[in-house]
DNA sequence: AATCCGGGGCG
DNA sequence: CGCCCAGGATT
């Protein structure tokens, strides 16, 4: 039998019921597709019920702020994904008549989808013939048939694609698409796969040649810049405020809320910190900090931040010079969109 | 071609 | 701690 007859065997019986395999629309397909990228089913099965609930179509998804779609991907990460999905949504209200396209060279176009997504959705919802590639088709083919060019380099992806194309099944591109995925995910795992219960054993040029720890290969890589975040809380009690920012572009989290602070690029005592020319354009020579919690460290893909809480009082009347900072009210803080190592600092403290 | 962009789970 | 996850955009 052939390796694709094998495969989509393979996937009938030992499937996952996934609420998005119970539909063609393209709209709903394309965001199960965009929170599972870099995302395992399990994190991003909750957002993907929230997001069907809060915005049902496409046209809901077009119609909402950029914040509100923030706020409901707040803690899955990627934030970028997000904000290219309002992108798109409203590219199809413009371009596409508010149809979802359902073609893989019009889904490339749109932001936040590239080659992956574009074949998954166009397969899924349309049959398309366009092979998925992601990171369960890399380990099965690069196992299976013992290629060991790498995974992320563009010759590896190109002969990759080349091979994925092949073993296509073009009757069912749907199905094919689905089983070589599932069949990566559970089967075909990164680590300790159980190869001894898999189909594909006796033809597995990894098993055969025991390889399976060592397929597929990767570039290294991966140096991760240390950040220290001074974050000053500062708390109007008359009004029951806070101060908040919004975070800019070409950094992590950008559109993102968060407390005002001090960033360096190594870590500084608290007198030091007072000391810094930063401080005093912030607050004035006259304030006061209390350490609210030491350092946490906070590990994202490419940098390590280490946040320190401090509690800023006694600031000075003409702080704040430069509107580094809003007041926002604590009751309509829940509302805005904060990366997890805020609003867990504000779960922690009772602060929300 | 290399780097950036989150957060979580696992051995 | 290092690796990986239904990747894509930017430089």
């Amino acid at each position: 039998m052939s390796f694709s007859q094998e495969i989509i065997n393979w996937y009938h019986p030992n499937k996952r019921d996934l609420p998005w395999r119970h539909t063609t629309d393209p709209y709903i397909i394309w965001l199960s597709e965009i929170i599972l990228q870099q995302t395992r089913v399990e994190q991003g099965l909750p957002y993907f019920y929230r997001f069907v609930e809060q915005y049902p179509n496409i046209a809901t998804f077009a119609a909402a702020e950029e914040g509100e779609i923030l706020r409901l991907w707040q803690g899955l990460g990627y934030y970028s994904r997000a904000r290219n999905m309002h992108k798109a949504a409203k590219m199809v209200m413009d371009n596409h008549d508010g149809i979802f396209p359902t073609t893989y060279d019009s889904l490339i176009k749109l932001n936040g989808i590239g080659g992956y997504t574009a074949a998954a959705i166009a397969s899924f919802s349309a049959n398309e013939a366009k092979p998925v590639l992601d990171g369960n088709v890399f380990r099965v083919l690069s196992r299976y048939f013992g290629i060991e060019e790498a995974i992320n380099t563009p010759k590896g992806k190109k002969l990759f694609y080349e091979l994925a194309l092949e073993m296509l099944d073009k009757e069912q591109p749907a199905i094919y698409n689905q089983s070589i995925m599932e069949f990566g995910a559970l089967q075909c795992k990164p680590q300790n796969p159980d190869c001894q219960i898999c189909p594909l054993r006796t033809s597995c040029y990894a098993k055969q040649t025991n390889k399976v720890n060592s397929l597929p290969v990767k570039i290294k890589g991966r140096i991760s810049k240390d950040r220290y975040f001074y974050y000053f809380v500062i708390m109007d009690e008359k009004s029951g405020s806070i101060a908040i920012r919004k975070r800019g572009p070409k950094d992590i989290w950008e559109n993102m809320y968060e407390f005002p602070l001090i960033e360096q690029a190594a870590p500084l005592s608290i007198s030091e910190l007072k000391n810094t020319k930063e401080f005093n354009e912030l607050f004035g020579r006259g304030a006061e900090l209390h350490i609210i919690s030491t350092p946490k460290k906070h590990i994202l893909s490419h940098q390590n931040i280490y946040a320190t809480f401090l509690e800023v009082s006694k600031i000075s009347k003409d702080s704040n010079k430069k509107g580094e900072w809003d007041y926002v009210l604590l009751k309509d803080l829940d509302t805005l969109a904060k990366p997890k190592l805020i609003f867990a600092f504000l779960r922690d403290y009772n602060l929300q």
